[in-house]
DNA sequence: GATAAAATAGCATAAATAGGCGATTGCCAA
DNA sequence: TTGGCAATCGCCTATTTATGCTATTTTATC
């Protein structure tokens, strides 16, 4: 018998989620929670084998949630179980902790189904969400997608040089040019990057592996 | 209908794994091949969407076989069928550009849905496959170093937020705290972190998992 | 209960940055 | 051949930051 705790704020599908674990042969639904903090406090009070971890929840957010969950039971087997699709919520989600994500959107039968998976060892994933990690591997940690934003070379070397905590002035004399060229080439950043200031650019920057 | 071609040296695993593709539904074996060699110098003559591919082959490696196929076809949908389960095997073909990695032991029935996953857009992994890549995110790149700066909670939450361009008035409001309690903070981040500012700070903390 | 660390708050000032507006040169492609 | 874009340089001004020093109140931790 496999224990599931589930933490997800939506009640409809909070409850929904327990009549289906609970309707499968070989698993039983433990506990419900409406918030990680409800969950970090109680889950111990309950057998469980497998989470099943919301993203999106009203205050602490489920990515942070697994990587608590994770200092105090580094075994934890974690399914991640969200609308969010893109890259940087699936990979921030592996990266702290999670052993499996699947979207929201999942048939309850292959839900069953990546449950035992997860128990017998594997990381269930959606079908686009595994083409996406491995796209990852593909493209050599850094998907190269500062084609979308197209920066020029010159502009993304003066970005990495803000990156590297570079001044105006550093750069300028850096890179043989007036300060008033790095200050232009940084205003078309901007434009591009659609941010107001150094440190989203070069947080836009790394998300996208433009640097 | 989706056309396969198998490239496997060993006779009797080759002719079973196309007896089992041309005995499914919706599968057909266009063609098959012992050897990498044969199958490049062969495969236009036939229909294929999906390539199964052995990795210990005599001659030239599968590994490299699939680097030059999706030269040819960077849309070829490759997948890896073998029976090697170690790491630098797995990525290497992952970043070759294998879409999937299977084991020969994989049960009939499930090599057939891989083969559908994969033409869907999926990336069929063995369970243990799959866990092993999930667990390459989780240790190599990205093994939330920022124990090594322990930066507290609050200042995570400050650095965050300075990442997705808040100036530090709105820190300020956003976290009901006065502006001087914002810089403060920020004061010991820079401390911590042996920078001077926020560029190299955002740049840092990804660097180092912190944010 | 002592001690350390974190979170809070303040002031003053020099330096750096962002945004507005404009301009020239060279290059490449529609 | 014209229009767009990259790269270069310029000015002005309001806003934002960085850094110096200090200090109180919680919160952990031993």
């Amino acid at each position: 018998m496999i224990h599931v705790i589930i933490t997800e704020d939506n009640d409809t599908i909070r409850e929904g989620l327990a009549l289906l674990i609970n309707a499968s042969d070989g698993l039983k639904c433990s506990a419900t929670y409406a918030t990680c903090e409800d969950m970090l406090a109680d889950y111990k009070n309950h057998r469980v084998d497998v989470f099943l971890q919301d993203i999106g929840l009203p205050g602490m957010n489920g990515i942070e949630c697994v990587r608590l969950l994770r200092k105090e039971l580094p075994e934890a087997l974690i399914l991640m179980l969200t609308v969010y699709e893109d890259e940087e919520n699936i990979f921030n989600a592996l990266k702290a902790g999670a052993s499996g994500y699947l979207l929201k959107k999942t048939a309850p039968a292959q839900l069953i189904e990546a449950i035992k998976d997860a128990y017998k060892g594997g990381s269930p994933m959606s079908a686009n969400i595994a083409r996406k990690v491995v796209r990852f591997f593909q493209s050599g940690s850094g998907a190269q997608k500062n084609d979308m934003y197209n920066l020029s070379r010159r502009e993304v070397e003066i970005l990495s040089g803000l990156a590297a905590g570079n001044s105006y002035k550093m750069l300028a004399d850096k890179l043989f040019i007036s300060i008033h060229t790095v200050r232009s080439h940084i205003r078309n950043i901007y434009k591009k990057l659609q941010v107001h200031n150094q440190s989203e650019a070069v947080s836009r920057a790394y998300k996208n592996g433009i640097i």
